[in-house]
RNA sequence: GGAGGGGUACCAAAGCGGUCAAAUGGGGCGGGCUGUAAACCCGUUGACUUCGGUCUUCGAAAGUUCGAAUCUUUCCCCCUCCA
């Protein structure tokens, strides 16, 4: 069902052949060689990751798919948390040069961004436990004149202005400084450490890091003789053609602290009828036969984006919390109750008792931007405190709105809060 | 180095002395239809407001003027062509 260049391409490999079937292989430097080591042995394979934020977002889920297909099929994940190469910033896809962090900022990304990798991946199973590793370990601590000798010297001048993520940018005369254009050496050079140091023998990406897998693979040749693996996966696009990961109300970040379970199973809950089967094989277990009974058996979409939210929300946050997610949807959508999963704003009883100004509470609180956002949300009958309308914008809350010191307030149709008396 | 063109709100793009908080499109938000989808339709989209207004915004700074996004000067950045 997917078109890949491989679609035709004869496997016998497990994990390849659930890599495409699933939808996950773009390109590969060579498939026909990397499968015949796949039957052969486990191995390492890793994937780099931007520290840049504090979390990453659902536009790098596809890649964490791909780690934890590859512990079930036997191989073991490295996870690269560039840590390194943030300090630089990589060109690829970008127009303007990236603003610099600070390397404490990167460490607390690092941090951070660990926890969505031990809560996706398995690490019970000592064979498949991922490595995470942290190129400032090496980077920091190369030699200037001695990293050019040994890796600079591979690198022609001629062909790194070749590359997509330099030629972009030079030919829209946007300016790439030196440190930037290094990225793909150290990159390149990340792979060959990996290869050396673990025998980490795979490099995967997304489709915009080819070239970058590319340098790293040729580097190991030049250097060492001896082959190893880039394979990049599919840039996915939405069907309404935008790009993966964004809402309305910004990113979808993973981690938990930004992104709660509640909007995490929401997200999914609310994708496009058309990217459903694909988001199965995407971002589920499911198994091929799986998706496809489903898609028979069951004639409602809508219940079948309750089984992605489900699922994909299991996946990162957990059982429990998926379920509850579920069930709080079920309370608020189709009963219109008072569900306890809602996003919760806790306020005093002195200050109930005082009575709270609605427009401040709704700014103060980031439910509104601000407070002339809040009156037209008001104004064009969008708000409501308990499922009725409210029409003014002068609103106080007083005691006597809330039930059992609750009180359900909706921003349209989608957005709820409970706000509490503590 | 020479000659032109340009920097406008989240993005694209009009405006080129007052009627400009700034046309139009996209995006966002709200409503309608529906299925918490898509498409479509309507409204809305700087901040604060006692809803009378007030304040901040058109690359930056200074100036001309009763009045500047619009004119002048300097500076910064970008694009096209020539060398």
């Amino acid at each position: 069902m997917y078109n890949s260049v491989y679609a035709n391409f004869a496997m016998k490999n497990k994990f390849l052949l659930e890599m495409r079937a699933r939808g996950y292989l773009n390109q590969c430097t060579d498939l026909a060689k990397l499968e015949q080591v796949c039957n052969q042995k486990s191995i390492l394979g890793y994937i780099g990751f931007d520290c840049t934020a504090e979390s990453l977002h659902v536009g790098s889920l596809l890649q964490i798919m791909i780690l934890k297909l590859m512990q079930k099929h036997g191989h073991r994940p490295v996870i690269l948390l560039g840590g390194g190469t943030t300090l630089i910033g990589d060109p690829s896809g970008k127009d303007s040069t990236r603003k610099i962090l600070d390397q404490k900022q990167i460490k607390n990304n690092i941090s951070s961004i660990k926890k969505v990798f031990k809560k996706i991946l398995i690490s019970s199973n000592k064979k498949v436990k991922p490595i995470f590793v942290d190129n400032a370990v090496w980077l920091t601590k190369l030699n200037y004149i001695n990293f050019l000798r040994e890796i600079g010297r591979h690198f022609t001048i001629n062909k790194m202005l070749t590359f997509d993520s330099v030629k972009l940018r030079l030919e829209r005369e946007q300016s790439l400084s030196y440190m930037e254009f290094n990225y793909m050496i150290l990159q390149a050079f990340d792979f060959y450490k990996l290869f050396k140091d673990k025998n980490c023998i795979l490099q995967i990406g997304g489709s915009d890091q080819w070239g970058n897998i590319v340098n790293g693979v040729d580097l190991i040749r030049r250097i060492l003789k001896k082959d190893s693996f880039g394979l990049t996966s599919p840039l996915i696009t939405l069907a309404s053609g935008a790009k993966m990961g964004k809402t309305e109300r910004g990113a979808v970040w993973l981690n938990k602290e930004l992104f709660s379970a509640y909007d995490y199973w929401q997200f999914w809950r609310n994708v496009d009828d058309r990217d459903v089967k694909r988001f199965l094989n995407f971002f589920t277990e499911l198994e091929h036969e799986e998706i496809n009974e489903i898609f028979t058996n069951e004639k409602n979409i809508n219940n079948i984006k309750i089984i992605l939210a489900n699922e994909t929300t299991r996946i990162l946050h957990g059982e429990k919390e998926s379920k509850k997610a579920e069930q709080t949807a079920k309370d608020t959508f189709k009963n219109g109750g008072l569900s306890t999963g809602l996003p919760e704003i806790q306020v005093k009883s002195k200050e109930v008792n005082l009575g709270i100004n609605l427009l401040e509470f709704l700014k103060k609180n980031k439910v509104m931007s601000s407070k002339n956002e809040a009156r037209r949300l008001i104004n064009s009958s969008g708000f409501k405190i308990n499922d009725k309308i409210v029409n003014d914008e002068n609103k106080i809350l007083k005691v006597e709105d809330f039930r059992n010191n609750r009180l359900k307030i909706s921003c349209g149709k989608k957005r709820h809060y409970i706000i509490k008396i503590i």
